[in-house]
DNA sequence: GGCAGATAGTCTTTAATCTT
DNA sequence: AAGATTAAAGACTATCTGCC
């Protein structure tokens, strides 16, 4: 069900008016000191955050919440923790206002998103980086991905996955490979051209090979070439253009 | 500067499958 | 068989971009 404005007002009211002291006032309930905030974080006007979260993440929830939490519960320069970290949306925002941090998560992908978005390499260095990196000659990967790829793009895909894989085992990977890493995860399958994939389901949700034969069949489409560099130079503009040049260098 | 269309992050709905 | 859970599909919508 989808509640309307008034339902949720009228739910938000009813809280309000259970709860005997103001916001930002501290009272003393049998001896513990308690301090009263409050906040909206899922309407659509109070998702506006910094372009840099946008990276595509199944589950994630909007940044202002951890933002409300970091800014009325702690200083400047304290240490912010997310034992489960996800795409790192918590301690972005950390980050961004001025905190220490500190994550972890069990899917190594967390890592892959999060650390290169603290380390951000200016938009000359990707260009320069990727126009070195060898587009590769067509070549397929080990699993039939041909639903989801024209043959051409593939191969991009599979030799910046080729050198990627060789940084990190000759210890060569630097800040800017890490973001074209993360750029370059984050666009591999979604619903719109500035993906690598044909048409498929948003970037949140997995489609299985055979699903995509149909989906394809449907709309009758076929994988049409992507250039991956372009995509991930014109990704980076957006991931960047709301951050302040001191925020870029943090 | 304002409009229209494109983009892409996220949300809702429906279908399929599993569990009790 | 009913209820719960998960998968699939696409809809919704804020923001961006290009054009006049």
């Amino acid at each position: 069900m989808n509640p309307d404005d008034d339902s949720e007002s009228a739910f938000k009211n009813l809280v309000l008016r259970s709860c005997p002291f103001h916001d930002g006032e501290t009272i003393d309930i049998a001896g513990i000191r308690i301090t009263r905030y409050s906040g909206e974080f899922w309407t659509s006007a109070q998702r506006k955050a910094s372009s840099v979260h946008e990276i595509s993440y199944r589950a994630c929830f909007k940044p202002q919440l951890p933002h409300f939490f970091i800014k009325n519960l702690t200083g400047v320069g304290s240490r912010i923790y997310d034992p489960f970290s996800g795409r790192g949306t918590t301690v972005i925002e950390a980050g961004l206002l001025g905190r220490q941090i500190a994550s972890n998560d069990a899917n190594p992908l967390s890592r892959i998103l999060t650390r290169p978005r603290f380390f951000i390499p200016a938009e000359k260095q990707v260009a320069a980086r990727m126009a070195e990196i060898p587009a590769g000659t067509g070549e397929r990967a080990e699993i039939d991905l041909s639903m989801f790829y024209d043959q051409k793009t593939e191969g991009e895909i599979v030799s910046l996955r080729q050198y990627l894989i060789n940084q990190e085992e000759t210890g060569r990977i630097d800040s800017v490979d890490s973001w074209i890493r993360m750029v370059a995860t984050s666009r591999l399958t979604g619903h719109s051209a500035g993906f690598f994939s044909v048409y498929t389901l948003p970037p949140n949700q997995a489609v299985s090979p055979e699903r995509q034969v149909q989906i394809n069949k449907r709309r009758k489409q076929v994988p049409e070439y992507r250039n991956i560099r372009d995509l991930i130079l014109r990704k980076t503009r957006s991931l960047v253009r709301d951050l302040t040049p001191e925020e870029r260098t943090r």
